[in-house]
DNA sequence: GCGACAG
DNA sequence: ATCTTGTCGC
């Protein structure tokens, strides 16, 4: 009984095991926290307001040092092997101040809309570590590289295979998403910002979308656009964080941190497309993997 | 049948 | 994600 392989890979997963994930997700769901909750404040903007009105507050409430950036890189040879890094900065010099890497066999497969069973058990395990390691510099939020409420609960791809429910599939697909960042931040009990390179259509959202309603309020400047689906609520927001990016980035809110702080952390790395931390992941991810690997 | 599909 | 060279531009 060989199944389809060149359905890109994902032959050895039943139906039943997609379930669990799902009913997984759910239970999960319920722990998740999509306002700002965290015992810190967010450094005063540079450019902007210079002296706001909600700055002065609390003294003793530390401000905002340490970021993390989480990411895996893959094997050319072997694409089980992949190596999966933590670092942190220090957003006052930008520098990373912690690193750390991993490299591990996978055991699942990537499953659009499941990314975070195969992602999230060794990031827990590299965030784990540290929390003993190096508990001064562990990071006050981390950013991830994956999206986290701008997430389909349930793609069309296994809905459609197990089931013809049309309504079936419309309620799903409509719920709200938890993606990676979601996935990471409840289990690690972390506030978490989902960074997306590329749109996972939700919710009535497509790049085609996103580039008509952007083309007719103008051109594409460095700006933020909102990801509103078709349901009406608020996913994520599209960001052009270059003067010359074409390709903006999609934040949604992880866990803990409310979409317009995720923003303002966002922008504290503005020197290239990708924020800063999730490069330096990414990077350093892939140095480490030719260092020790069969690159 | 065709399109969609985070990393 | 990964396979891949040069090249145009700030």
């Amino acid at each position: 009984m060989e199944e389809d392989a060149s359905t890109s890979g994902n032959s050895n997963i039943s139906p039943q095991l997609v379930n669990e994930w799902i009913e997984i997700q759910d239970s999960l769901k319920k722990r998740l926290i999509t306002d700002d909750e965290f015992d810190w404040k967010l450094p005063p903007m540079k450019d902007q307001d210079s002296e706001g009105m909600e700055e002065n507050q609390d003294s003793n409430v530390e401000i905002l040092k340490y970021v993390g950036g989480v990411d895996l890189s893959f094997s050319r040879n072997d694409s089980l092997i992949a190596c999966a890094t933590l670092v942190v900065l220090d957003i006052s010099t930008l520098e990373v101040v912690h690193e750390d890497s991993s490299i591990i066999k996978l055991r699942i497969p990537y499953v659009p809309g499941f990314l975070a069973f195969r992602e999230a058990p060794v990031l827990l395990e590299l965030l784990k570590k540290m929390e003993t390691t190096s508990p001064t510099l562990y990071p006050q939020v981390l950013m991830v590289d994956g999206n986290g409420l701008l997430h389909p609960r349930a793609p069309f791809l296994w809905i459609s295979l197990l089931c013809h429910y049309w309504s079936l599939l419309k309620s799903l697909e409509r719920s709200a998403g938890f993606g990676l960042a979601c996935h990471l931040g409840v289990l690690a009990d972390l506030p978490t910002i989902g960074i997306g390179k590329n749109l996972h259509q939700v919710d009535g959202l497509t790049q085609s979308r996103v580039r008509q309603v952007l083309e007719a309020n103008g051109k594409p400047r460095s700006d933020i656009f909102p990801l509103i689906g078709d349901s009406g609520s608020t996913l994520g927001a599209a960001m052009w964080t270059t003067k010359s990016s074409l390709k903006p980035i999609f934040i949604s809110v992880g866990h803990r941190v409310s979409l317009p702080s995720a923003i303002k952390i966002v922008k504290l790395f503005g020197r290239f497309r990708v924020p800063e931390p999730i490069r330096q992941a990414d990077i350093r991810s892939k140095d480490f993997f030719r260092k020790h690997g069969l690159s």
